[in-house]
DNA sequence: AGAGGTCGGTCTCTTCAAGGAACCCTCTCG
DNA sequence: CGAGAGGGTTCCTTGAAGAGACCGACCTCT
């Protein structure tokens, strides 16, 4: 993947990036999210090469986003869930679904549906600002440089 | 980059890997979307390799997110600007920015700030149901198949 | 006891993309 | 005229992705 390590950039994006940007993670995640956490059933689901599987299980354990655990004691086994931190990248899983749905979906339509717990309803994400709670997106919001930021051009 | 192509997956995650997973590609999108939109801004501002760059734009280009456009005739000057398909994509950088500034920022604080039009406040973005409007997390719902399901392990 | 299967990896080899840097063409300005 | 900017293209080197063979511990079947 990159050689520019992107960990260091005085940004979310690419700090986000440097945790799962990598070819496969999201998958893996997304994988892992729906209850597909072993490794032979990770490496067969997605047809990824199983040393590239064990490099991105590793990166992604160091990282805090999966954990290791072992749910037999004999034979040793493991498998690999999803930590709180990694929960909350689901969100960011669900916005790329949503997009995915709208753009690339084609005819067949979208691949997966949610059913909302709270209303009983198939629907999707929608992003709201976390004060108001009115819908958000790019097109109404001012970007202003916050505490973090380092000089942008 | 990767060498499996993720676009023909019947997963709307890996499509939209396909469009914008491979490494700079939300980078650019990022800074396409406050309004670094030429060449050279982007390639100093990244400090991407101007070979990268020149393959990124053209792939996003040709995928719709992003269209060049012409703002002087003579000498012929270029910039990219978002579509609006590529707006829709702000979605998912606005995601990332999120989870980016809770795990990642560390003492500094986040490197921006989002004043929403609406409220006046400084916000950030949250995911609520499209149909019930209230918060939506992986935790709050079932993922069934849908109409373009392919056979999943 | 031996054969075969599963799980969770490691090792090796090849290919192809990222990084870096030099080069190029057109146009403008002084 | 030369210098410089904008927007790339070309070339070489390095290193990650992919494919697939191999491995060791353990279980089950006969």
């Amino acid at each position: 993947m990159q050689r520019t390590r992107f960990g260091d950039m005085a940004c979310s994006i690419a700090r986000t990036l440097d945790v799962i940007g990598e070819p496969w993670s999201p998958l893996i995640l997304r994988n892992v999210m729906v209850g597909i956490g072993r490794f032979d059933q990770l490496q067969q689901s997605l047809g990824i090469s199983r040393k590239v599987l064990t490099e991105r299980l590793r990166w992604l354990v160091d990282n805090d986003v999966l954990e290791r655990r072992q749910y037999s004691e004999r034979p040793p086994r493991y498998e690999y869930a999803l930590t709180v931190k990694g929960t909350e990248l689901c969100d960011l899983l669900m916005v790329m679904v949503r997009w995915g749905d709208r753009w690339t979906a084609g005819e067949a339509g979208p691949p997966v549906l949610y059913r909302h717990h709270a209303c009983g309803e198939i629907g999707h994400v929608e992003l709201h600002c976390s004060v108001c709670d009115r819908p958000m997106d790019v097109t109404g919001i001012d970007i202003l440089p916050g505490p973090g930021a380092a000089i942008t051009t």
